[in-house]
DNA sequence: CGCGTGGTTGATCGGATTCAACATCGGTGG
DNA sequence: CCACCGATGTTGAATCCGATCAACCACGCG
């Protein structure tokens, strides 16, 4: 049938939480299943708002954002195609969710997915490795946010997005493989990710293209051609 | 049988991961429980290395902590009574556990514990929602730590112990309740947890005693007469 | 008692913010 | 087609918050 051709071509079927799933589970969440596509800059799901849908991202990039009445913003979460969106077991969640690029879903209706949790163990047990990841990822980036220098920052993201979106699937990154990709956010989204101003992300980016780390063409190109550099300075040694 | 009567008078029954278990699933899990005590500042776990076991809190303050060979240090994660320790389906975690106070520790075997895991979807289901909630709680962390200014994390942090250590399990705190407790981490930890060094934190305790917001007795003690005055501190709203 | 660790306080410094001006891009309509 | 406009990004100068460096204090312990 129609959905399950979809999952056929799908460009995330190897890695996503429906990859590695038992084919009954598998065919039966696919029934569920329907693709949905948001321009950038939509609101995807209002901070405590009740939400109705579950998705995976098939292409673009979603982010997370915690707002305070007095403007303070930061991002808690990057999505990349193959993570998940919604909060199960919960009516709402804390937080807004947002495209920051055009963005492609396979939308799971919240009830339909609660029951399929319910009823495949193991399921449920993909939905709790996923989760274990993001979280371990949540707290790498808290050392990011509490400990390291704005420069250190910028190359940890920059880093990030090379390696979630650019060599998606790929295997361990050479040192001097030529990498070249679009960033998905602009200078205030990146600010609100680093817990930094736009005003100090363009000079870090700057004093990082003046370096040689990284090269640019437009606004939004990023050419790595020595990633090893750029992990080093991410991952806070000098050399 | 022994471990069965443990859990009887257990102080974290009503909260903890087996809690809400159905009866043949809590008692495959208290048959393979032995408790375990750590005195302060012992290392519970090194990052990096296998992990041969799990636990649940009983009493007592643990920290992850992620650290660089320069000596940079972040907590990226307080654990408290009734919350898990470790990292199921990875050999390792990436982060440090050590007890910051003395611990009483409900400890699992690695192996028996995963083989529960996998055979009662119930219990799955149950550390998928503590690990949904974790995850919650370290995005609202990455908000305090991107965003908060000295004075909003310390109280930011006072409330999160008030809330989890002295008023655990009660419900929505009062104003006006008078809550009294004991800090279970050190200047320079509370440092690690907020982004800060422990000169500014000892600042900042003294600005808040100054300004009345709480009151502090020797080194380790915390008095808050005005719970609410506090928690408007750390969520950013001035009065 | 002397020593070491943990905590406090003060003086100075520096990295990131703030404020302000200007540049660039993309789109729209005359 | 290009003049205009708003949104986005860049750059510079001044400011400030928290870090750093250094001295001192308080407590616990052999």
């Amino acid at each position: 049938m129609k959905t399950r051709r979809y999952c056929d071509n799908c460009p995330i079927r190897d890695r996503a939480l429906c990859s590695g799933l038992s084919s009954p589970v598998a065919e039966a969440l696919s029934r569920i299943a329907h693709f949905k596509h948001f321009p950038a800059g939509q609101v995807l799901q209002r901070s405590h708002q009740d939400l109705s849908w579950f998705a995976v991202i098939i292409s673009g990039v979603a982010k997370l954002v915690k707002t305070l009445p007095d403007g303070r913003q930061q991002i808690v979460g990057l999505q990349f195609p193959a993570d998940f969106l919604g909060r199960p077991f919960a009516v709402s969640s804390a937080f807004r969710a947002e495209a920051t690029t055009s963005l492609l879903l396979c939308c799971f209706p919240k009830d339909a997915f609660e029951n399929l949790l319910q009823q495949y163990p193991c399921f449920e047990g993909a939905l709790l490795r996923h989760t274990l990841d993001q979280l371990d990822m949540a707290r790498d980036w808290m050392f990011t946010l509490g400990r390291k220098t704005a420069q250190e920052r910028m190359a940890s993201l920059l880093f990030l997005i090379a390696e979630r979106l650019a060599r998606s699937g790929k295997q361990k990154a050479s040192e001097e493989e030529r990498i070249e990709f679009d960033l998905p956010l602009s200078r205030t989204e990146m600010a609100d990710c680093l817990g930094l101003t736009h005003e100090t992300v363009s000079r870090e980016l700057r004093e990082l293209r003046e370096t040689g780390v990284i090269a640019t063409r437009g606004r939004r190109t990023i050419i790595l051609s020595h990633l090893g550099t750029l992990e080093r300075l991410a991952d806070c040694r000098q050399p």
